[in-house]
DNA sequence: CAGACAATTGCATATTTATTCAATTTTTGA
DNA sequence: TCAAAAATTGAATAAATATGCAATTGTCTG
């Protein structure tokens, strides 16, 4: 069985049976003909972004988040704190390293009030993701332009057409 | 401090610092000038019944399942992580249960990277509210419908209407 | 007040989960 | 097709979390 089909009946089991702890759920996938270790278990687990805690009755229980993705894991990253920037309308969606959004928003912040960036108007940052608004409705991709070269000669990416990194923890 | 207000502590440091372990909160409590051990941050994080996951970029965090007074079935409440989803232009505003936005975004962060979800460039999030931005300038709902796909059989409403305020915490 | 009982907590440790490493298989690109 | 790169996996182990137990403190009752 091939991982992603794997993943899927995992999920299912997660939902249908009682699935209190990865050796659970390894038995369990046994019983479906499915023979893996707890390791894989584990992986298979926190890849579907499935959630562990206890449940009414005071046992624990796996659960399942809002989302079942499937996603491949690790890639190179970069060292950079932006990592990529893409446009869309008037704004631009830059991507950095986790926790660096706040510090890569500052300069960008400082950059709009000293007008090295003249076609933005602010931004605002979470963890690994900064968005940024431009001044005209249509100005994304202008701005774009400005924040890959101020900030660093990476190409900028294209909200139609772009190679978006895989992120590793 | 009695147990109940340092349970109610918790609750808020979960859901506004970033906690991904348990000696993290540890060290977080005791910034606030509440010294406890492992022990006991295991027990407060059960009893308000806390869960535990990977967020999408990689990294653990804790989140409650809903509100923190008792302890009642949290899988029901985790499956609905993803409360609604509405767009507006080049934009979806999705709303989860306190303290949920930033688990939502990694996962939908992780569908944009593998594709499972085309039609979004990024996303950024507060408490219980997550900003999801399109590809291109009228893409918000488009990127709903990808969005909602994504939810096992829950009713969404996804109303592209007027106006729509926005916030976040 | 004394004693019984319940609640709370930490230590030590059991249990459970995550990760490192190496081996192997699969996929990719020339 | 072949070599190189990436993905997948398990064994061993590290890391993190949960729990049995005893100590302590607080509460109640007579």
């Amino acid at each position: 069985m091939n991982p992603a089909a794997r993943k899927q009946l995992v999920a299912d089991l997660i939902n249908s049976a009682k699935i209190a702890s990865q050796e659970d759920l390894v038995k369990a996938l046994k019983k479906k003909g499915v023979e893996v270790t707890q390791t894989t278990a584990s992986r298979d687990l926190l890849e579907i972004g499935a959630l562990r805690g206890k449940d009414g009755s005071g046992r624990f229980r796996y659960i399942l988040g809002g989302t079942t993705t499937s996603l491949s894991t690790n890639a190179s990253r970069s060292k950079n704190l932006l990592l990529s920037v893409t446009a869309s309308g008037n704004l631009v969606v830059a991507k950095t390293p986790p926790g660096g959004a706040q510090l890569l928003a500052g300069q960008i912040d400082q950059a709009i009030a000293s007008r090295e960036i003249a076609s933005g108007i602010g931004s605002i940052a979470g963890d690994d993701t900064v968005i940024v608004v431009a001044k005209t409705a249509t100005g994304g991709a202008l701005l774009a332009k400005e924040l890959t070269a101020l900030l660093d000669g990476d190409p900028v990416k294209s909200a139609e057409k772009k190679t978006q990194k895989k992120r590793s923890r």
